[in-house]
RNA sequence: GUGGUUGUAGCUCAGUUGGUUAGAGCACUGGAUUGUGGUUCCAGGGGUCGUGGGUUCAAAUCCCAUCAUCCACCCCA
C-alpha cells in the first residue's frame, strides 16, 4: 500500500478553509447579484475543439485533455504516432477536455442559446477551471474563477459598473489599498502604429507588461531582444516613466496620438470611465490608468482591467476587459462583451497573508451542549431542536465524555458558547452558558437562549 | 520547459569526520483536577530517516538514479 496523495497543483479543503472560502464566494456572489448578474453553470468538460485555438499556442498545451473511453487506440492516428507528432495524435484519441477558463465556455453558451437570451445579457459564473501549468505560489492546476460579463452591448457604463463591482467586492472583503489598473487595447494599438511597428503589437505588449518586474531598462532590453527597431523603442520609451494623475497622462498621450484614430478613441473611452468614477467615487479602491498594462489574452479589444494589492507578492487577484468579437469564432459575429474575473484562490492567499479573515472559527455552530448523561442528553437534544428551528446553529456532544474532553473539543473548534446543563439546571430551567472567549458564565432561562445569543 | 533548494514523528525542524537503542518543540493520549477549555507540571504512544540501487565491517550521513517539494526564469488567476 502506497501512501495516498492528490495530483500536484490540487488541494483538499478542510472545514476551516471551506468556511473561509465560502466567505469569499458568498461576498462575491452577493455583489454580483446586487449588480444584476444572473447565475449560469457550464460543464466541467467541453469538446476539445471548443477550447483549442482560443488561448494561443501555449494555452493549448496547458489544456487538460480527456482520453477517449473504450478502445481509443483503434481510432488513433497511426501516421501521427509514427511521426511522433503528439499534438496531432492527441486529437485522434481525445475529444473532450477540462475547461481552461469560464469566458470561452460562456461564449459557446451565448451562441448556443442566442435565441432564448435577452440582450444585453449579464451573467455570472463561479466554477473551477483547470490548467496543466507548473504549480507554484498562488498558482494551481485546479482553481476557481468568479466571472461576471455583460454581452450584447457596447455601452461604456458597463466598464464603469465593473470598476464599481471590483470596488464593492474588495471593499467588502476589507482588502487594503487595492489598485484597479485600467488601460485600453486601442491605446496599445495606437502606440504600435505611432512607432511604426503595428505588426509587432504582441511583442510590444508582452514586453511592456513586465515593466513592474524588470523596470524601464529591462523592458528596453526585452524589446531589443524581440527585434523591435531602436527608433520605435525611442518613440515609446518616455511612456515607461509616465507619472501623475489621469489628466496628466491623458495630455501626454493625446499629443503623441495626434491624428491617430485608435489612440484618440481609446483615450476618449478611458476619459468616460474616469469621469464617471470621479463623480460616483469608489468606496476604497484606487483607479489607476496604466499604459503598460497589457494582459496576455489576445481577444481583448477595448478596456483592460487588472487588480493588484501593493505589498503582496502574489500577482494580480482580478482581471478582465472588453472583447468585441468573442462569439465570432462560434459563428455569431458582432456581439461585444465586457467582463471581469475574480481569482478566488489568490484572494484567499491575500486575506490569509494579511490576516483579514473575520474569525478563526473552525465550526459553523454557535453553541455546544455539554453531555452529562442520559437524562441530560435528552433534555439538551430538546433544547437544541428548539434552537435549530429558530435558526440557531448548535450541537450536542454525542457522548457523556469527560468534561475536559468536551471543553477541549469546544475550544479547538472555536465554539463561541458552551451550554452546561446538568441536574441543577434541569430542575430550575435556568441553564448555564459559558462564553468561551472570556470564560464568563451566565445563568439563562431556557426559553431565552435565543435572546441571549443574539444580544 | 531551464537553473538552483530541500526531503528525518501528524506539523516545524536538530542529528558532529559515516559508529551502539535516531532526538526536540508543537500536536495527540492519560494523570495532577469526579461540573469547566485556552496557562502550568508529570507520564505515555508514535519514525521502512521520500523511494530504488551502490560504496563500506558499519549509511539518516558518501555516490548514482528516481519521485516529491520550494525558489527564480517563462506564463498566468
Amino acid at each position: 500500500m502506497s501512501k495516498p496523495s492528490i495530483p500536484k497543483g490540487t488541494r483538499d479543503f478542510g472545514p476551516a478553509e471551506m468556511i473561509r472560502r465560502n466567505y469569499i464566494f458568498s461576498t462575491i456572489r452577493k455583489a454580483f447579484e446586487t449588480f444584476g448578474f444572473m447565475p449560469i453553470e457550464t460543464p466541467a468538460m467541453e469538446n476539445l475543439s471548443t477550447l483549442t485555438g482560443k488561448y494561443g499556442e501555449e494555452g493549448d498545451q496547458l489544456i487538460f485533455k480527456i482520453l477517449n473511453n473504450g478502445d481509443f487506440l483503434a481510432k488513433a492516428d497511426a501516421q501521427a504516432m509514427q511521426e511522433g507528432d503528439s499534438k496531432k495524435l492527441a486529437f485522434s484519441i481525445s475529444k473532450k477536455a477540462l475547461r481552461y477558463d469560464l469566458t470561452v465556455p460562456f461564449a459557446r453558451f451565448v451562441v448556443m442559446n442566442q435565441t432564448e437570451l435577452t440582450f444585453p445579457f449579464r451573467r455570472y459564473q463561479i466554477q473551477p477551471v483547470w490548467r496543466g501549468d507548473r504549480p507554484g505560489k498562488g498558482r494551481y492546476q485546479e482553481f476557481y474563477q468568479c466571472d461576471a460579463d455583460i454581452v450584447g452591448t457596447e455601452g461604456l457604463t458597463c466598464e464603469v459598473e465593473l470598476v464599481q463591482l471590483f470596488d464593492e467586492v474588495l471593499t467588502n472583503l476589507q482588502i487594503p489599498g487595492f489598485e484597479i489598473r485600467i488601460n485600453n487595447r486601442k491605446i496599445l494599438l495606437a502606440l504600435a502604429q505611432v512607432a511604426g511597428i503595428e505588426d509587432r503589437l504582441v511583442d510590444l505588449t508582452v514586453a511592456m507588461d513586465k515593466l513592474d518586474k524588470i523596470g524601464e531598462n529591462g523592458v528596453v532590453d526585452e524589446l531589443q531582444k524581440r527585434g523591435i527597431p531602436e527608433g520605435a523603442i525611442e518613440k515609446i520609451r518616455p511612456l515607461f516613466s509616465l507619472n501623475g494623475d489621469f489628466q496628466t497622462k491623458h495630455n501626454v498621450l493625446s499629443a503623441i496620438f495626434e491624428g491617430n484614430e485608435a489612440g484618440q478613441k481609446g483615450l476618449e473611452e478611458l476619459r468616460y470611465v474616469f469621469d464617471a468614477i470621479r463623480q460616483m467615487e469608489l468606496r476604497s479602491g484606487k483607479l489607476e490608468f496604466d499604459v503598460t498594462l497589457a494582459r496576455g489574452l489576445n481577444y481583448y479589444t477595448g478596456a483592460i482591467f487588472e487588480v493588484v494589492v501593493p505589498g503582496v507578492q502574489i500577482g494580480s487577484i482580478c482581471g478582465g476587459g472588453r472583447y468585441d468579437d468573442l462569439t465570432g469564432i462560434f459563428g455569431l459575429p458582432n456581439v461585444s462583451g465586457v467582463g471581469i474575473s475574480f481569482g478566488a484562490d489568490r484572494i484567499y492567499d491575500v486575506l490569509h497573508e494579511l490576516n483579514l479573515f473575520p474569525n478563526a472559527s473552525a465550526t459553523v455552530s454557535q453553541l455546544l451542549f455539554v453531555n452529562f448523561g442520559e437524562a441530560e442528553e435528552r433534555y439538551c437534544l430538546n433544547l437544541a431542536t428548539r434552537l435549530r428551528r429558530q435558526g440557531v446553529a448548535c450541537e450536542l456532544y454525542p457522548t457523556s465524555a469527560k468534561m475536559k474532553k468536551q471543553m477541549t473539543y469546544a475550544n479547538n473548534l472555536g465554539f463561541p458558547y458552551v451550554a452546561l446543563v446538568g441536574s441543577r439546571e434541569m430542575e430550575t430551567g435556568i441553564i448555564t452558558i459559558k462564553k468561551m472567549e472570556t470564560g464568563e458564565q451566565y445563568a439563562v432561562d431556557k426559553s431565552e437562549i435565543l435572546e441571549f445569543l443574539t444580544a
